[in-house]
DNA sequence: ATTTCTTTGTAAAGCGCTTTACTAATCCGC
DNA sequence: GCGGATTAGTAAAGCGCTTTACAAAGAAAT
């Protein structure tokens, strides 16, 4: 294969006989040439097979026609279905995505958020899954454009998407006393986590609607995974905990409590009722099929790419500008009337 | 917020005294300097909190440290899992990846395919599901620098990484063999799929090595999806196959099959035993646990980036050079002896 | 003392595009 | 047939970096 240089600008500008300047700025829409010359043009590119060269039209322009995107974790169920959410809507408005994980490395999360500062992209939606201790907050507030989704970043002045925790924890709260509950334990985030806090709070104010005094909820904190969902059933029942029922915040955290009452024969829903929260994953075939809080995923994706796009930073005003998506609950086989 | 322009090269050049090209050179490794320029430099450097502007830097160097990553889609857990790896097998790389969905329309593969063409990538790991009518191949021997992933684009001379399908196949048969099943039917791809072929030979092989001419096995063809899952479920009801086993080439079908039988009271492994393939889900909570061949996913995305990175493309000669990463089977509940 | 290397730099071209500022040609009304 | 507006197009600067080609200064060799 013999090296031709790929075409550019000026190689079009020549095999049409005119002069870069109109050929770009044809290309860009900024100019009604007649006909003839038009066609010339067109001619030109398409038989030397041209494309412009993204590199050089960014430097030139400043920007990038891309958008980063940093998780915790690509492979976690929820979040690749709003990676993907994202994806599909950048891709309709043709930009690309960087995507980056974070892993809770620390660093990782700054340094992603300052791909934004060297203009690598136009923009950040950004999604963390554990407190933060200011420096995250410092450096949102300096470097702006960036979107703050599903986990709050407190202190930091940012547009915000979550979906709407505390209503999450109320339906759960009232779908378990209605059933009778009381004592239920929460497993999730530890109280500087809105999710956490906002989804425990509505928890507890729908069980005291039911039982008023009785109501009780324990707060089992550690992360939204799998191991921590293990690691919190193991603590549920070495400790004897008299709760009827348990509210997991996160699929993966339900799935960890399963496994392990599974493997140490405790009944779901007849020994102790569970409600998870998320529903991504297929749970409605796990034995049983979880009853859930379901978050509106894809539509969160979608529309924290929007508030990216719509904001106008220039102006931007550090208001509390924070928006909730409604959750709602999937009712299935996990909770039943306490046996004790 | 006053609008400081973002410090160039220039700049600290200048604040460092010396020019342009020593800054740049210094930073690139390719220049030992005395120790005070030095540290006159990186001085300057972190005063201005200066950091290259990357398309500039990708302009000049005609690359642009990224690589492209085209899935057919983000959502689904096997290649979220593939693209979590891929992502953090390029971070390490101090690389970059663009995320694309084809979500199997039309064209997409195409359009992304070209983003290679003027170096918006320096690399494309590529992985579709579906079969070619030979655009696809043509285009990506024109282009190269492409690995083909997970299913085979043929007549495409490129790298390619498979796991082992025909042993998966096998595998699969061998167990269902051992406990008695002697016609199964094969949910997956249709004929012209790599994956697709080769496991329904490892699984024919296998049954006849059991049960000579009396094994047999149907194939139903079509999307590796829950959708199509559910179809093929249907269809074996419908015409009361006779088949005492499925051999379900994908979680997704899986989960599309079992949600039709237990809607449909089905028993399984009682009246139908079935093998899945993939194993990335939660598929051990299912009721019953699933039995599974199961793909090393992390392994084949790690694997891709490093055969991309690896693959010295001045002089590769489309050699038929194909990567089989290994499968192995994960026994659970859902394969049974035949109740017929 | 002159030549020859190193060391320590520099100036300037080039990457491929956008965009500003400008000019040449055409058309219109009178 | 002239001034002025409009149309059709150009030249050149600039985006911020890398890199080639070259130079001055000091050290080493003759």
């Amino acid at each position: 294969m013999l090296k031709t240089k790929t075409p550019s600008l000026k190689d079009v500008a020549a095999a049409a006989g005119v002069s870069v300047t109109t050929v770009s700025r044809l290309m860009n829409g900024g100019l009604d040439l007649p006909f003839q010359t038009k066609k010339r043009i067109e001619d030109a590119i398409r038989s030397l097979n041209y494309r412009p060269n993204p590199h050089a039209r960014r430097l030139s322009m400043g920007r990038s026609d891309t958008i980063g995107l940093v998780v915790p974790d690509i492979a976690n169920p929820f979040f690749s279905t709003l990676v993907a959410a994202v994806e599909d809507a950048a891709d309709e408005k043709r930009l690309a995505v960087s995507l980056h994980a974070t892993l809770n490395r620390a660093g990782r999360e700054v340094e992603y958020l300052q791909l934004i500062e060297r203009n690598h992209v136009d923009g950040l939606i950004f999604v963390t899954n554990h407190a933060d201790d200011g420096t995250l907050a410092a450096l949102i507030n300096r470097t702006g454009k960036v979107i703050i989704v599903d986990e709050d970043v407190p202190g930091s002045n940012a547009p915000k998407l979550f979906c709407d925790n505390d209503r999450g924890g109320y339906l759960a709260g009232a779908h378990l006393g209605s059933y009778g509950h009381k004592h239920v334990v929460f497993i999730g985030g530890d109280e500087r986590m809105i999710s956490a806090r906002r989804r425990c709070n509505g928890l507890l104010r729908a069980l005291q609607e039911t039982h008023s005094d009785q109501a009780r909820v324990d707060r089992y904190a550690g992360e939204y995974s799998v191991e921590y969902g293990r690691e919190a059933a193991l603590r549920f029942l070495e400790e004897k905990n008299s709760a009827t029922a348990i509210f997991a915040s996160s699929d993966e955290i339900a799935i960890g409590v399963i496994e392990v009452f599974k493997a140490r024969d405790v009944s779901v829903p007849r020994d102790v009722s569970i409600i998870g929260f998320d529903d991504v994953g297929p749970l409605h075939l796990f034995s049983p099929p979880l009853t859930v809080i379901r978050q509106p995923v894809r539509e969160i994706g979608r529309r924290s790419l929007e508030m990216l796009l719509e904001t106008n930073w220039q102006d931007w005003k550090p208001s509390a500008s924070e928006e909730l998506m409604p959750v709602d609950i999937v009712v299935r086989n996990s909770v039943a009337p306490p046996a004790k």
